[in-house]
DNA sequence: CGCTCCGCTGAAAGCGTCTTCATCGACCCG
DNA sequence: CGGGTCGATGAAGACGCTTTCAGCGGAGCG
């Protein structure tokens, strides 16, 4: 009974009597075609177990129905959740996700270099902490297709970001408020072969609070954790090492952090009494242990990043639209007052 | 200079001279070109930035240099690994990856019906812990190109999986030689409408460990985690409370380990002091968390799946191929001899 | 009753590439 | 020197669908 290959728009339209102009047509509900032929035809098909041949059809129309996302990384937090957050809308939108990891600097400038063969392949773009210069911007451009950041804004495409600045400083003050005058930051790298403007506007904003607040901002008080568990505990080690240790330490993720509460806790040291610790990301196991951090929704990032891009993909021409999303403090267990100090 | 459309490859013949199958072959690096003709169509193809239409490319070539990659949830650590360890290896090949989740029975029924459709968008497929019954395995056969399961064995289908009896096995002896006696177990969901059976044969690992030690495997100790931190909290908060606590406890998943671990922290418990606790996957915060627990390669899974899928897309009709991975105890601080009981 | 308009339908021309088949020399060998 | 072989190339037909355009008949209207 089965087929032996899949069926085409040709066995329907025999099967039903009709062209296969009329099959497109009435599988696809557009209008001109009488209910009753409609309804036959969708019986045929359904019997025949017809479905339309991708790439046929986006052969035809020019339409992929399929939205590429890159990211840095995947395998981490942050790149999981805004994959599932895309998924959801673009799979209740019958569109396919294509994803793609950049990850080196041959990798990027490959990515660059194929950019005109993305058109074609894809609908719209979603750009994960891409960070694009502006010759780099250019380059995209030329997928002649919209794309959306995350992370980042470029005025020319739309994105959606939070405040970076603005969640470090709030990380800042929640650390001083409570008493501490020496504190650590373990950043991300600050560039690898391109600017990451990230670690640099939440450092920033870090010192910017410390300025503020009167709180001295020693430069060696700084370490660079990579933005990972191993980094953050590798940094924190060093920093617990030095002569004026830190009383508190803010971590530029969360990541960074499990990995500086676990080495603080394996060298003895207990958190928040001997050292607190605060992040930033809010990762679905910080409230599980007590992390202090800035929450981002970065799922939902996801989500409206995708919205935006289905948007402009179906009104092509449409201005690019800017979405900046709140973070918020969330005070857990990680910090505390610092000890008394030992004057 | 850039041209207002995207160049063809009838744009490259007519510039240098030949037919477009002269270039199609030229480009593609198949035979039958002279040397010089090679060299000139390289270069002219490479001034007009041409790059072949992918949707034109794969109608006719019935490839689709595409692989489909289905999970159950993405944003959940177990599937962000396995999207990275596929990733890795495709992107080395010049495929694309597409990701899709199944979280529901809704999208789980839609992808069988539409299990066809998929014939002609990708080359291959990858399934994470789909568990599928013979009639799904039926409807996916449909696809009519090679599948890959990671996590559960299809004689039909390749599959990467690791021994979860055993792995579980290991946990409970771990427990066991510790002097547990009294040991909770919180699962994931033992079936969602359909078998699932992960948490099932590593329950049974685990019960059958006890059996053989004489350990009192008392089924009131078993909670329904859900595979999430917040089920893993509230699950061992509904152990604690029992007039019988348990001593230990082994969670079907890390992530309902680190829920275990923060809730139990939070109502006042010390671990491993008060209970021990122990976790299944070795997640990458597992080891700052000192959480015990048995690792699994997830992402090394991953990219085995896919090598083995790129091997079956290249040699069609080879028959499936079964890897087993090994699993290993991780001791860590979560877990410590039972506080003396108060006899 | 004739004309126009509109809804429904089919024919055919793409969409851009791959792939088969035929052609055409050049070269080799007996 | 003729037949055979082989490498290089081009012409043309898929691949399966979408979309434009024209045609056709019936309904509405004056």
């Amino acid at each position: 009974m089965t087929p032996r290959h899949r069926s085409t728009i040709d066995d329907v339209a025999k099967a039903a009597g009709v062209s296969a102009a009329t099959v497109s047509r009435a599988l696809r509900d557009l209008p001109n075609v009488a209910p009753a032929t409609r309804r036959r035809i969708a019986r045929i098909a359904s019997d025949l177990e017809y479905a339309p041949h991708p790439q046929a059809s986006r052969l035809a129309s020019g339409k992929t129905m399929t939205v590429g996302l890159v990211a840095p990384l995947f395998g981490l937090w942050y790149a999981s959740q805004v994959v599932a957050g895309a998924e959801t809308v673009l799979s209740g939108h019958g569109y396919d996700l294509l994803v793609h990891a950049v990850d080196t600097a041959d990798n990027r400038s490959r990515l660059l270099r194929h950019a005109a063969s993305l058109r074609g392949r894809i609908d719209g773009l979603i750009l994960v902490d891409f960070f694009a210069t502006p010759e780099h911007a250019d380059r995209l451009r030329q997928v002649g297709r919209p794309v959306v950041t995350i992370g980042e804004k470029i005025p020319s495409f739309s994105s959606v970001t939070i405040d970076n600045e603005r969640g470090a400083a709030m990380a800042a003050r929640h650390l001083i408020e409570l008493g501490h005058q020496c504190i650590g930051l373990i950043t991300g790298p600050l560039a690898h072969g391109h600017p990451s403007p990230v670690p640099g506007a939440r450092a920033a904003g870090f010192a910017a609070a410390l300025a503020a607040a009167g709180v001295v901002h020693d430069p060696h008080l700084t370490r660079d954790g990579g933005f990972t568990v191993a980094g953050g505990a590798a940094a924190v080690e060093q920093l617990l090492a030095m002569a004026v240790r830190p009383t508190a330490v803010f971590c530029l993720s969360d990541e960074m952090a499990f990995g500086a509460i676990g080495r603080a806790q394996q060298l003895g040291y207990r958190v928040p009494d001997d050292i607190s610790i605060v992040g930033f990301d809010d990762h679905d196991v910080a409230e599980s242990f007590g992390l202090s951090t800035v929450h981002q929704p970065v799922r939902a990032m996801g989500s409206a990043a995708t919205e935006i891009l289905l948007q402009a993909i179906a009104t092509p021409g449409a201005p690019p639209v800017h979405r900046a999303v709140e973070v918020a403090l969330m005070r857990r267990r990680s910090t505390g007052p610092p000890a008394p100090s030992p004057a």
